[in-house]
DNA sequence: GTGGCTTATTGACAATAATCAATCCGCGAG
DNA sequence: CTCGCGGATTGATTATTGTCAATAAGCCAC
């Protein structure tokens, strides 16, 4: 049970700075400040189940975070959430149900705004309203972007460009290091753990390099001619 | 080309009905309809290709528009609009690049407004921002209930499903017409049309009889006891 | 360090889906 | 009515992916 506390100055700041927050009215952002918990929760822990109704917007401060849903004894990964951003933003706005459940992967510290909460701030704050505009159009182009990947490329293609990707997002060296297990890595990518240690040795020939979790591209060019990236599916920021 | 014309006032009102426009404020509404167009289109005509910046937020009147997506020759189709309902809102609020292609499946019209007088209005008017927030919610969540079925089920379990939801929407009859192609079908549910046909005899044990465009249910019961229908993937209301 | 756990990998196999090629069918033009 | 076109179906084959089982490797607690 989360036990309500005050929130520590340095978290208000640093949710205030998020774009959702930074232009909504003083006063407002104190009302859902105020209603506000922050906890830590060990991994592995279940924050939300698909099919509740929305009690409380998160936000997650450190750690990470799998959103996930499951059907007829399968499970697949969804997205991954980091730090500093909002999750399950639609759900909370229409007091709709959750379509995905949410587990934390790493210890992680999340704070918790009662939806009823962000629903009357919404009502009354234009800004906050259009933030949050600006922010469900990007939540909704990246699902887009996630469905093409999916219905548009093989297993091998998408292991292929989410690597190019990571290499990018890592600054850009040889070798880097994936952020996460495999076993979720192959949920993400929508398949089984198995294909996913079958794809990397796939990707060997285009200079692809395992050793547990560290990846190196020998020649990001040789993968890319085999990858096709592309911004539309590919480019996670605009 | 478009030719610029006044919109009929019935076309006003259809539209001023639309949730999105409902509650915005007379002179705003009046400002958006001033600079618009209406048009009608053949089928298979490309009304935006993806890439593309927005230029006008389409509100499709009659009709139905395909939206689509190519990669690498391959290509696939991501949703289907009918009337009357907006479409691609998220990047003409954005003024983002369209991430999705759309043509005409039959012959069609469209109210075309220009994204810039979207994006004024938006910034102008607060009720159509909330509405504009409803609609996004929704359409993220339809994309995120989509990428639900194409991860956790196979073809068959799509088609499946597929079918119980176009036999309640045609009114719950034990026999009902599929409203296009089946190799748009085929495109719409992730598989290819050869497949499609296989898929339509793997449920002939199920009690689906499949005669041209029109389909027959005999035990809906036996064939959800197969698709294990979900509203958290099937309920395209909520 | 060692035991016991989970994850990762590998191989053999089965299931699922795509591709290619050959009809079949329905429909509109002439 | 007949031709010709495009979509739909079917069969044969290949490609891709999933399942099951066994083993190896890494990690943590003790």
């Amino acid at each position: 049970m989360p036990i309500r506390m005050g929130l520590p100055e340095s978290v208000h700041r640093d949710i205030r700075e998020l774009h959702l927050f930074r232009d909504m009215a003083d006063a407002h952002f104190t009302d859902l400040m105020h209603g506000a918990y922050v906890q830590n929760f060990p991994p592995q822990i279940e924050l939300i189940s698909e099919g509740d109704t929305s009690d409380f917007l998160h936000i997650i401060l450190s750690g990470s975070v799998d959103l996930f849903s499951a059907w007829n004894k399968r499970e697949t990964s969804m997205a991954t959430v980091r730090p500093i951003s909002t999750f399950i933003l639609a759900a909370t706005i229409l007091d709709a149900p959750y379509l995905m459940s949410a587990r934390t992967l790493t210890k992680s510290r999340i704070a918790l705004i009662p939806s009823q909460d962000v629903r009357a701030v919404f009502d009354a704050d234009n800004a906050f309203a259009r933030a949050i505009v600006a922010e469900l159009a990007q939540c909704y182009r990246s699902m887009v972007k996630a469905q093409k990947d999916l219905k548009l490329r093989t297993s091998l293609e998408r292991l292929a460009n989410f690597l190019l990707r990571q290499r990018i997002q890592s600054g850009g060296s040889a070798t880097f290091e994936l952020d996460f297990e495999k076993r979720h890595l192959a949920a993400v990518l929508g398949m089984t753990p198995e294909n996913l240690s079958r794809a990397f040795k796939g990707l060997q020939p285009y200079g692809v390099e395992v050793d547990g979790m560290q990846i190196t591209i020998t020649d990001p060019g040789d993968l890319a001619s085999f990858a096709k990236p592309n911004p539309l599916i590919d480019d996670h920021s605009t």
